[in-house]
DNA sequence: TCAATACTTCAATAATTGTTGTATTATTGA
DNA sequence: TCAATAATACAACAATTATTGAAGTATTGA
């Protein structure tokens, strides 16, 4: 990961629609979802839909399978992970508790089960 | 957070200089830094850093405190965990083990222990 | 008090990004 | 084959964002 990626990830999610789109397919999951799918599930225009899934394509941000004239799109989650650790590389010069020190409602430092990524349930 | 507040810190980090700003920051953690160490440290003039500070700081990014005529500005970690969570609300709607089953080089749903924002130490 | 320092604001301009409608390509099923 | 469907490409225009230099505000220390 270096600066150029990271920019156009953050330039991808950094429009509403863009964002939309991209929890809509964190929420499908890998069965994704089409093009008409997405248009129809946001109520958009298919050739701004089109700009915008071509932008998050080319950041990588989404992957696309072509199945028939249908264009499947999933969200590349390992580059959500891999934006993750770029972000907090070196944190705190190497000593990450800190930066939560300031924090009150987080415990994340003395506990290894707070991070939504990698539990499979977040309601007990 | 809602999807304003979330395109909002997503176009705060579209930018390279923001970025490398960010990560300055992240570095140095609750001590932070004042705007001249910033524009030292990144090589920019003082009026461009001050525009980008700016719009960090009003999306809540960045934290800043006045000390005499300086400004201290300090990464906002929490806001950081508030946004991963926000993403992968509903992963696969309840089953984000599913979005990593297709990655390779990922076992994160295998390992409480892989999440950067967890870990006081990451090269054993 | 007053010059120097730290930083921000403002205005002008440049560059990038977003939206819409129309046209085009490719695939499917009758 | 051919009309219908799915989606993208292009062009024009609108809107937003970035950069610069000059001017302004506030604080400090001599």
């Amino acid at each position: 990961m270096d600066n150029n990626t990271a920019t156009s990830i953050f330039g991808s999610l950094s429009s509403g629609i863009r964002l939309d789109v991209y929890r809509l397919l964190v929420k499908t999951g890998p069965a994704g979802l089409v093009a008409g799918e997405i248009a129809a599930a946001l109520g958009l225009p298919s050739t701004n839909l089109s700009f915008h899934l071509k932008a998050m394509t080319h950041a990588q941000l989404l992957g696309v399978t072509q199945e028939g004239r249908f264009q499947r799109y999933r969200a590349n989650m390992p580059l959500m992970l891999d934006l993750i650790t770029y972000l907090t590389e070196e944190c705190c010069s190497g000593h990450p508790e800190q930066c939560f020190d300031q924090a009150s409602a987080f415990d994340c430092c003395e506990s290894e089960l707070s991070n939504p990524l990698t539990q499979t349930e977040t309601k007990p």
